[in-house]
DNA sequence: TTTATAATATGATAATTGTCATGTTTTATT
DNA sequence: AATAAAACATGACAATTATCATATTATAAA
């Protein structure tokens, strides 16, 4: 199993500020695995008893409703940690984590890694912008839910994509998402995001090869009102 | 000038976390002042270089559209830090700050409390519970936007206005609101926002005494889907 | 007090979005 | 390849919410 000290991954979250010694230690108690696509990693409610840090792939964090829709808050990519916020605060997840694709991930106990949050302050320090970045990010998109029409959010969620997470060297995006996720990003049902990325591929702002999206006109989609 | 040692608001957030001399320090540094309803403590985009510890009053924290309107996001009572995130992150504000009544608070030059948070780990430990509390919230927004009803929505902000701020001796709501702050918080239009309380009032959940609103029946409020 | 200004209120109507029905295509399974 | 099951697509209609118009109150200013 490789070793958190000489894993290139850590190098894009909180992780790189721990010191040798605490990976070293972290990296003889975490457990390595591969999670299949639609796995759900910890469910709403649940106590999450460590963190993820994602070495491969996507999941989504999402809370369901009693009606059956199921709202996506955030999406972890590689390179990310899953379940920061869990091992903060005490109380149990109030959002539920599923795999987007095959993901490969590594998993550390908190009980390993709360001791370091608690003395190490440049860990804690970096944790902590990490959390203030979410928290910017879930403001802006309080706004955006309040303030913007369904096809602007759906616009911006493909830009998001596109910038975010990168695409494939056909050009399409590389996160593949069904029409029902990209409903319960934009918090709409799922026959209106189907309706608003036909219209989107009727006015040529982006084109599909399948169920893979590839946007033809980032700036005509940054315009839409 | 009262000094931060021995101010009894510090118990109520992450300020008394810093050590004795911690707190004698910031107490030299920081200034101690009143802030008129209705003023705008920082704008959206501003660099804020320092954090407020309220001592008094509300403010709200929102963002304005290009259309005129104005998402509230959060409010920070009595008791709780203003400016917590601009401390961590080096960003500019996403947020604007604006009094909803006096209010009496300190500012803590960011200069002068960085270094606690990055020499002191359960300082910084529990701003960052603070901050993990504070993304949960704000992810429970998002859920709610995307999920629930503007009447459903209105009945939320009510019990939570309630039961989070508490109420004056005649029973109304101790945060006094303009119909507008309403509807800002609940994300629809203003009109909206006046007929869903008008309604409410019809259905004998809340009564009104010139602006205050007093629940008369919480557990109907709970019960609106 | 008078006047002006802002906040609250409510009707009428339009725009947006959701829901249900139904058909087509894609993908998975046998 | 045949079948079943998802996912995608689109029309028709209903529900929700926004917008505009216009009163009516409150509140602030002269």
């Amino acid at each position: 199993m490789g070793k958190c000290e000489q894993c290139i991954i850590k190098q894009f979250n909180s992780l790189k500020s721990l010191t040798k010694d605490e990976l070293v230690r972290i990296s003889n108690c975490k457990t390595s695995y591969t999670i299949k696509k639609g796995t759900v990693i910890f469910e709403e409610g649940e106590a999450v008893n460590g963190v993820y840090c994602v070495k491969d792939g996507i999941c989504k964090l999402s809370k369901l409703s009693e009606n059956g829709k199921d709202q996506i808050v955030k999406m972890v990519v590689k390179g990310q940690l899953l379940g920061q916020r869990s091992l903060v605060s005490d109380e149990n997840s109030n959002l539920q984590a599923t795999a987007l694709n095959d993901m490969e991930v590594c998993f550390i106990p908190k009980s390993e890694i709360i001791a370091d949050l608690q003395k190490n302050p440049k860990f804690s320090y970096d944790v902590l912008k990490d959390m203030a970045h979410d928290l910017k990010e879930a403001d802006d998109i309080i706004v955006n839910m309040a303030q913007k029409s369904v096809r602007q959010r759906l616009a911006e969620t493909l830009i998001h994509i596109h910038n975010s997470f990168g695409i494939n060297p056909d050009g399409t995006l590389s996160v593949l998402l069904s029409r029902e996720d990209f409903a319960n990003i934009v918090g709409t049902a799922t026959e209106s995001a189907i309706r608003v990325l036909s219209q989107f591929k009727k006015e040529g702002l982006i084109s599909t090869i399948g169920k893979q999206i590839k946007i033809e006109n980032i700036e005509g989609l940054k315009r839409i009102e």
